[in-house]
DNA sequence: ACGCGCTTGTGAACGCATGCACGAAGTCGA
DNA sequence: TCGACTTCGTGCATGCGTTCACAAGCGCGT
């Protein structure tokens, strides 16, 4: 059961970092990156800031939720302030990675560098196609689903990426949970349902485009109705 | 105080709705149109809430904000409740798009039926790369970024998506500015700069597997340090 | 006709996140 | 050594978003 929760303090503990914080902690992580490439060997709060496209205020205190990393007077130590980061969000190893669905959008997703770069990489691509599976992917050759279980315990593979079509979504997550993984990105248009202690992100690119939409529709009625400062 | 907030202090407009709001709208349309499709004719805000996956009073005062559809004793009819929400997303038209970056990720994106579902349609697939240019692409042949401002002007696009490198995303973005679009899709991993007006949504697929991996490595601590499984 | 039960819509309380302002702590030059 | 300057870290106030709780409203059975 939910042990973990016994102490309901009010306090935040030390390792205890805002959900709104860890969305931003890749952001600054790739700004830093830029820097370092850049040749900075030290940098602001403010010009990270500028960097990463948020408030100073707002950074030093992300920041200070990891430590205290800066040096007053002069900034944050460019090297230095990458280690940390990438520390909290757990970078200091390869992450293996599963996918399932190799769509048009699994392809993609198991053809982008992105992925390696970051320490992320692919241990394994699984669809349910006959006509998909053996077929060739990058380093990767697609298996078939059945697999799943040998491939993420022999891998170690604690993170899954569901890139099939919705009607599939919830059946690959149950078996992907089965194996054993504990965090799904999933780009399916479904809501999924998993037992405590899973985490889930989703990734709808109908919804952004909806909410574009939607902000384009008011600027379209705001410019007939004339223009209020 | 603000002159801008002038009207009604303490009430909100209509046309007003909440950042947080808006970025549900499409999932309880996803919602609805499951249900719709289900033989449902009305729905309460309890089962469309947990359709969903929010809170039954949240999805009320969401949908509040669009005004009050439902009947107290009954529930919302679901087919008119899509109509209302369809609207408030300006979903009443069918909005061109324009793709820059035909690689890896804007094939898949390109040919992804998804959008098309729900009213938005690729009108331009664009690319800087003469060896990518005249490929044909589902419906679409890949022209030259030169393009860009006449198929804008003609398609009367307000949307466009960009799927190329970090590198090419600001110099792409300024371009779209320039031939007319008010909001971007970026899939770039690049922070984009746009005047006044023009609205930016950015996806970044490394930047949620870096936040499930933060999650994933305190699990993992967690596991070690004091809670046993 | 009328009350009873169900569900919506919303005021109010609460909690989280953001922005401000300033003390603390370090560097640099004289 | 000392003082002036720079920049971090953070308490505090503000605003936004979520949750709670309940009165208002509607249909239905009697």
């Amino acid at each position: 059961m939910r042990a973990a929760l016994s102490e309901r303090s009010g306090r935040r503990r030390r390792s205890d970092v805002p959900e709104a914080t860890v969305a931003r902690l890749p952001v600054y992580l790739r700004a830093l990156h830029v820097l370092a490439d850049g040749g900075s060997s030290t940098v602001s709060s403010e010009a990270l800031a500028a960097a990463a496209g948020v408030g100073s205020a707002k950074l030093r205190k992300d920041l200070s939720y990891l430590g205290s990393y800066g040096t007053r007077g002069v900034g944050y130590d460019v090297a230095e302030l990458v280690l940390h980061v990438s520390a909290a969000l757990g970078l200091g190893r390869r992450w293996p990675v599963v996918l399932v669905g190799v769509g048009n959008l699994g392809h993609a997703l198991a053809g982008y560098g992105g992925f390696d770069e970051r320490g992320f990489c692919v241990v394994g691509l699984f669809d349910v196609d006959p006509a998909r599976v053996g077929e060739r992917v990058g380093e990767q050759v697609v298996r078939h689903l059945d697999e799943l279980d040998d491939v993420v315990h022999s891998a170690r593979a604690s993170i899954g990426v569901i890139t099939t079509p919705a009607s599939a979504a919830q059946d690959v997550c149950d078996r992907l949970v089965a194996a054993g993984i504990t965090s799904v990105l999933n780009f399916a248009p479904a809501l999924l349902q998993v037992p405590a202690g899973v985490d889930v992100r989703k990734v709808d690119l109908s919804n952004e485009l909806q909410i574009l939409s939607f902000h384009e529709h008011r600027k379209a009625a705001r410019a007939l109705t004339g223009v209020p400062a």
